[in-house]
DNA sequence: CATTGCATCATCCGTTTGGGTGAGACTTTT
DNA sequence: AAAAGTCTCACCCAAACGGATGATGCAATG
């Protein structure tokens, strides 16, 4: 029996490299979205068993926000995220949205098939090189950070500083401090520098 | 009269999809290769119109050294540029280094078909979006860092103080502080987080 | 309704950073 | 040989930052 497949990647290239690396006796690839938002209206109606989605999709919703999406349709197909990168945040991200695995890209065509039969089949498949990691991750979760502390972190990056970001967000420097201290507690740093790092490092922002 | 091109890409399922995509009257793959090394070996032996190359080369020579490396070929083969990221810095580097072009890799196919032939044809051809940013990387190049302070740039992005730099490239505060100041004024910014983003934001690290 | 969490602001204080200036040693270029 | 560029270091000073502590208002949670 084929398991059905639907594709979701920004890229028209990267969707025909999985067609025609994926199609065989045992996956057939019913259909193809370019954003998150066409892939769950796609989902709703062809009910493939799996879909195989990249994280960073270009506009629109973001891979992790589209997994949680298609898990929540009735019947919900299991969602293999296929990337890039190897972000931890997003990672463990896709997995909490109901993933049931996590592929780079570069990894060879025989393991995405495998990946996706496994999904269907209801197990979890991690690349090798990701499962300590995502682990590791688990283990020591990244405190979260509220709203307004991202977006400080986010002025942060770009290189703001405290009286920059206080006039951008209507407060005072003292505001902009404070935040500033959370952020560093909760990231264990001590400095602008390093919290721009580490927030970069685990795909925080 | 069919222009045959050479893809480079690290990843099996963008060669696949871009072979899938390509394929037509015009246009004939004459061969695959996943590293710079074994796309200058190949474009040696099959004498490829045009090779068609990603940026970002896994492991390996990265896509700019590769592009130098197959335009110093006799007969040197038309290279064009296809990637993910637009930084500036490697945009220019890659022009620098002779590619006929650069395209991302969300465009259309037949973009890329028509970017071939023209690349082919000897024309230069440079995505819409990427055309302007280019213009203007080259009317205010970014003043070229030293060795030394490319190295001091990596520290500072990982969060480094100033005494730990010092200790990691054994001298003292006041050399750092002096490659620092240099830095700061090559980028024109007044502060470590802005010339973290910066750097990144142009390619420079 | 009490508690908790968040965002806001303040003051004090020590440390780090950034800016200016100058200078010696060594290499490459002219 | 002179000039230019790089790397090294030092000193001074002002501004920015980081840490500690505490307080207020407000919304959500229990």
């Amino acid at each position: 029996m084929t398991t059905t497949v639907l594709l979701v990647d920004d890229h028209p290239v990267v969707r025909s490299g999985l067609r025609a690396v994926l199609e065989s006796d045992s996956v057939h690839v019913v259909g193809e979205a370019a954003t998150g938002e066409e892939a769950v209206a796609l989902a709703a109606h062809l009910h493939p068993d799996v879909v195989l989605c990249d994280l960073r999709l270009g506009a629109g919703i973001d891979g992790v926000q589209t997994t949680a999406a298609l898990r929540a349709l009735e019947p919900a197909p299991a969602v293999l995220i296929l990337t890039t990168f190897d972000r931890d945040a997003e990672i463990l991200g896709a997995i909490e949205a109901g993933a049931a695995g996590y592929l780079l890209k570069d990894v060879a065509p025989d393991v995405i098939i495998e990946g996706i039969l496994r999904a269907a089949g209801g197990d979890m498949f991690l690349a090798p090189d990701l499962a300590d990691r995502v682990l590791k991750g688990m283990r020591n979760p990244l405190p979260k950070l509220t709203e307004r502390e991202v977006e400080v972190l986010r002025l942060l990056a770009t290189g703001a500083s405290n009286k920059e970001m206080a006039r951008a967000l209507f407060v005072t420097e003292a505001t902009v401090k404070s935040h500033i201290a959370h952020i560093f507690t909760k990231l264990s740093v001590d400095s602008r520098s390093r919290a721009i790092h580490v927030a970069q490092e685990t795909g925080l922002i």
